[in-house]
DNA sequence: TTTTCCCCGATGATTTCGGTCGGAGAACGG
DNA sequence: CCGTTCTCCGACCGAAATCATCGGGGAAAA
């Protein structure tokens, strides 16, 4: 459960390997295409294409088709793309429910004058697209990845 | 993306309307069947069934096939039974990679000595992890959820 | 005995996901 | 100048998981 689709993975690891080139020791931004990250990670080139199709059309990278020297590019600075964004222009808005980018009437959801777990949910959900938004590519370049410190507030006193 | 699957959905909503009854006004340790949760919620009866039999055997709640006064009964206190706790029971492990639960050695994942995102993910993976294991049924009673701090430490001093 | 409940298995429909295919445009080599 | 080669791009298709349903069986209460 809660596992990312391979399609997430695959942009994630593309964006992390562009990252790494560009912002490597050689500073030159340089145009990488999609057979060599397919053949770096040992990764199907087709569903990658496919996925790096999407990344440009959501404006996280930049195509550059210009024949054999073709590719893509960051479009940003590596520490402008969050894991959020990555995972919102591939598998589109994320949220943890159906109803969660519904407004409070009953447009859709039928029970949800009876739904008592919404509203938790919706804390639940926010909390991780906080923590999605405050890691980016940059982040994962680095050996020792920051830490993410999550702890709860519980108002009222309640016995453990 | 993200999302809870509708027996997930059920799940939680299920614990939480046991929870409402047994923690209620009323401290009668009531029995609930199915039909009855079913009904309240307006979802299939077949569906939860099959979800709240799969509560049971992970000893999540308890049943009592006792003829027409069966029913099920929560089988610890609200505050002890984490969303962590549920989702694994319905959905097996959590883990936002297939490769989370795996050692370091490549016994599974060909390319993981080339995978340099699988460290990253872990350290988000824990986050969650950590988040829904700080949240109970109990939480899902108060009309004010407890919210979740989340804040991440940045090690080095990165430029934004 | 009849009803009502929990329990388990098998089945079909719907959606998503993973993967593959041909087409259009731009640079390189002759 | 022209064809080849390389790239990105959109449409297509089969496989797999999920959602939902149904039927059979056992046990206890009415």
């Amino acid at each position: 459960m809660l596992k990312f689709s391979k399609k997430a993975d695959y942009a994630l690891l593309a964006l992390q390997y562009m990252a790494m080139v560009q912002s490597g020791v050689d500073a030159a931004p340089r145009v990488v295409n999609t057979k060599e990250i397919a053949e770096e990670h040992r990764i199907p080139a087709e569903l990658l294409a496919k996925v790096l199709q999407t990344l440009a059309r959501h404006q996280l990278i930049e195509s550059h088709h210009n024949g054999p020297k073709g590719g893509y590019m960051l479009a940003h600075a590596p520490g402008d793309i969050t894991i959020a964004r990555v995972l919102e222009a591939i598998e589109g808005p994320l949220g943890l429910t159906d109803c969660s980018h519904e407004k409070d009437d009953h447009s859709q959801c039928e029970q949800m004058s009876r739904c008592n777990i919404r509203t938790p949910l919706l804390k639940i959900q926010d909390s991780i697209v906080r923590l999605l938004s405050g890691m980016s590519i940059e982040d994962m370049l680095v050996e020792d990845t920051p830490l993410m410190i999550v702890e709860s507030l519980k108002p009222q006193g309640v016995v453990s």
